[in-house]
DNA sequence: CAGTGTTATGTTATAGTATAACTCTCCCGA
DNA sequence: TCGGGAGAGTTATACTATAACATAACACTG
């Protein structure tokens, strides 16, 4: 019986360039496009390129601090870092994004998969719809 | 070309060139993405633009003929109209997917999200992985 | 029939997302 | 010391999607 992954079994190391769009995603408070991280860089940084940006979120990514919402083309940073799959709420009206383990409901979709022959590797899992607050309101005013 | 079709109360019409995209994309034996849809089109119609893929893909997504796979930027043409939930197996090997029904895991997520208030519109349900083929060859070739 | 609204389509341009391909440099270990 | 690999810079380009405006075709209504 497997026991539990070693947190840091495959260990990724971060450099400056990885913190500094860290530091931006988590002040962006909600999910950011590679673009946005990039201008907000560009004034400390004049000829930072995308290339740069989409490294650090590979790594970071790797990492496990850091998510990409597919049907978004957008990144957030993780809670944690452990690698249980999440569900991500989305709000169509504010945008807003939350996270929520969904290890159980996904298992069951990947041992389902699994059964006919697929080696699941990496879910998605999104959610769109009107988080609890727009819905109160009435939307984005 | 088609002349008119009655408008059944609530039935989506689809135009000529709704029915072309679908054509191309069935042709296409896998998910296809608008380029390269667009592409197919050019012999015939050489001013074609993605505009009009889009638009027709939007059609036909409305009409439940055609779904997106977010984390492939592509399409695919649905077995049937249902807007039941599927999930999206996706091996990227070789790049085949296949659609399976989800309803019942998927209103599992829907529900509880619905719990904290979350009003959930559209899944997004999609598993990257191996396909049986692929695992058992050991990849692409 | 004219006037009007709606939908489809065409056309041009641009925005937004992501990667390729090459270079340089620095650090570390043989 | 040297060579190799990772990180980072630089330039260019590929790929994905939409904006904005113009025209046409049709259907409804008065």
């Amino acid at each position: 019986m497997i026991k539990s992954i070693p947190p840091h079994a495959n260990a990724v190391v971060l450099t400056g360039n990885d913190l500094l769009v860290f530091d931006v995603l988590l002040a962006a408070n909600g999910p950011a496009s590679a673009y946005d991280i990039l201008d907000r860089l560009k004034p400390d940084r004049p000829r930072i390129a995308p290339t740069t940006v989409y490294r650090a979120l590979e790594h970071l990514i790797r990492a496990g601090r850091v998510r990409r919402i597919e049907s978004l083309n957008a990144y957030l940073p993780a809670a944690d870092a452990s690698d249980r799959a999440v569900v991500f709420a989305i709000c169509d009206d504010c945008g807003r994004v939350q996270a929520r383990d969904a290890g159980a409901e996904v298992g069951r979709i990947t041992k389902a998969l699994a059964r006919d022959g697929f080696r699941p590797s990496h879910p998605v899992v999104e959610v769109h719809g009107r988080c609890g607050d727009c819905d109160a309101t009435g939307g984005k005013p």
